[in-house]
DNA sequence: CGGTTACCCTGGATGC
DNA sequence: TGCATCCAGGGTAACC
């Protein structure tokens, strides 16, 4: 579910509770999620370590250890850390950080089970944040970067930004709202946009994504940060989640439509204030 | 190579 | 109430 607000919401939660403290203990419930690393090698790998540093690189977590070693942790659609100060177990909870902190027990909690676990070394981190994966962060993107990007691909833009390569950060919400407030429609192919649109798109972004990260990210179903709470960006939504409610600025009806090459996911857009020309 | 598709999972909402 | 179907904010391997 979360995209790069709600994954900064839950690593400034994380950090709270754990940077700079003492793992005591890791417990994998479900080595499902883990990625080329056993179980046993896992726990092992992180008990006794210090929490050096705990950050992000577009939707993914890093919790940086004493000594070289990171866990890298995509929690992809319903992955999320929930930290507690007593021992219960929370519903679909897969792995347990047992810290030397106040609040003792941080969990991983996934109910979809997409969610990906690694163990790596500093040469496999830089590896795994490359630009194989990850393209320019889109809380500060240029505007250069972005029509570099787009400049190679005809996809419709809206494929375009939900491609961590040419944007780290952007899923399906922020897509759709980035794209209403520059005005232009998901559709457009990307190489065809004008300087100017390119321009304001990516204005729109980091804006967009700033201030989604001031307000704690979007909770539509069951996004929490590490303590429970809700974001309220949802709130600020002028399209996702609002088919058939007038639009903001003209009153004409969002739509919500599937476009071709996004996997199914939906589309909402404003059809008149976001002309596809 | 760029672009598209299937697929990894589970649970809540919706429809009959 | 029960059951089937659809849907979900991500990412990658395999394919054309």
């Amino acid at each position: 579910m979360p995209e790069l607000p709600e994954v900064e919401t839950m690593v400034r939660g994380l950090r709270m509770v754990m940077e700079g403290r003492r793992i005591q203990s890791v417990r994998v419930f479900d080595p499902f999620l883990l990625e080329k690393v056993s179980r046993r090698r896992f726990e092992q790998t992180l008990t006794g370590k210090r929490v050096r540093r705990i950050w992000r690189k577009g939707k993914w977590v890093v919790i940086e250890l004493a000594g070289g070693f990171s866990a890298v942790i995509q929690p992809r659609m319903t992955g999320g850390f929930r930290a507690s100060m007593d021992g219960n177990r929370p519903a679909h909870s897969r792995i347990l950080f047992r810290v030397d902190g106040p609040h003792h027990h941080v969990w991983f909690c996934d109910t979809r089970r997409l969610g990906r676990v690694a163990l790596v070394d500093e040469v496999e981190l830089a590896a795994k944040l490359s630009a194989d994966h990850h393209g320019p962060e889109a809380t500060d993107i240029t505007a250069t970067e972005l029509a570099a990007a787009l400049a190679g691909t005809k996809r419709p833009i809206k494929a375009a930004l939900l491609d961590q390569r040419v944007v780290s950060g952007i899923g399906n919400i922020y897509a759709d709202e980035s794209l209403f407030d520059a005005r232009i429609h998901p559709e457009r192919r990307a190489n065809q946009l004008t300087a100017a649109e390119v321009r304001k798109l990516c204005r729109s972004i980091r804006r967009i994504i700033r201030l989604a990260i001031s307000m704690q990210g979007t909770t539509m179903r069951n996004y929490f940060n590490v303590f429970g709470e809700a974001g309220s960006f949802q709130d600020r939504h002028r399209v996702y989640g609002r088919k058939d409610d007038p639009c903001v600025r003209c009153k004409t009806p969002i739509v919500r439509a599937n476009i071709d090459g996004l996997l199914g996911r939906s589309t909402h857009y404003c059809p008149t204030c976001q002309r596809h020309e």
